[in-house]
DNA sequence: ACTAATCGCTAAGCAGCTTAGCTACTAAGT
DNA sequence: ACTTAGTAGCTAAGCTGCTTAGCGATTAGT
């Protein structure tokens, strides 16, 4: 499956393009997109990402210098703190993102149901390969 | 389409497993990846990379050294070098890439030959939906 | 109440990248 | 043929984002 190869080696192009464009690093970017679906603590962070604590602390600090995210104090924990994407943050990811979710989108159109459902079976599939090819 | 950035999302986890496993960077394995396919120079490696010609020195140096690659001369140009790389090389990954690609070949043939059609339509499909966000 | 674990952070060090600039060589213009 | 401009690979210096180690504050377990 070579098309899969050549997907994944666009996806990745992709990515480095967009860290350029946008001036964050990889890693900020996929913490803004996390961040997105909901808030969550730096240790929290830390283990999406899959980088060390202090790591995390300096992708959260580059984020709020540029204002697209906020430190909180967590409700009911004094040592934690939870990480709040601002307006301006979410605005910057999909000004990103969105050229590449309408892509998609059309392409989505394009398909039959039963294409869409073989396509999301593969996808799923492959998905499930390469995560089983990690663990072992 | 969420399947598509859940693929990429384990593509991109998966890329960095290999590489904790194998010791090297994901440049390195990618290096590796392009010069299976045919020997190249060091500059046309950077272009092929997306880093500096400094940086590919770098990659040649470290492969070098493990015994994966080998500069020879080049039979015309006195000023350039062609970077192959060796059985031990070619060896090395494969063994990291083997699992993923017999994954993959298990999960294409399960596939009636329609769908199979279907779905590579549909990743080159994507593949192209990326690249223009890129070049744009 | 005391011990152990957890949270976020700082400090120090490292790896891989960048740009700038060098030498050796080739290509192009006259 | 000779000079000029361009290209190839490399080194040097510096930056960035990661790592591990370890700290003080807070919470959880016994």
């Amino acid at each position: 499956m070579i098309a899969v190869r050549a997907l994944v080696t666009e996806a990745v192009a992709l990515r480095r393009t967009l860290s350029r464009r946008s001036g964050l690093t990889e890693t900020e970017l996929d913490a803004l997109d996390h961040l997105v679906e909901s808030p969550s603590t730096p240790s929290e962070l830390a283990r999406l990402l899959d980088v060390s604590t202090a790591a995390s602390t300096g992708v959260v600090d580059r984020l709020e210098r540029r204002g697209h995210v906020e430190r909180r104090k967590h409700p009911t924990d004094r040592r934690r703190l939870e990480i709040h994407v601002t307006d301006d943050g979410r605005a910057e990811l999909l000004r990103h993102l969105t050229p590449m979710l309408h892509a998609l989108t059309e392409l989505d159109q394009r398909m039959t149901p039963d294409e869409r459902e073989t396509v999301i079976r593969f996808l799923s599939g492959a998905q499930a390969a390469f995560r089983a090819v990690e663990g072992s």
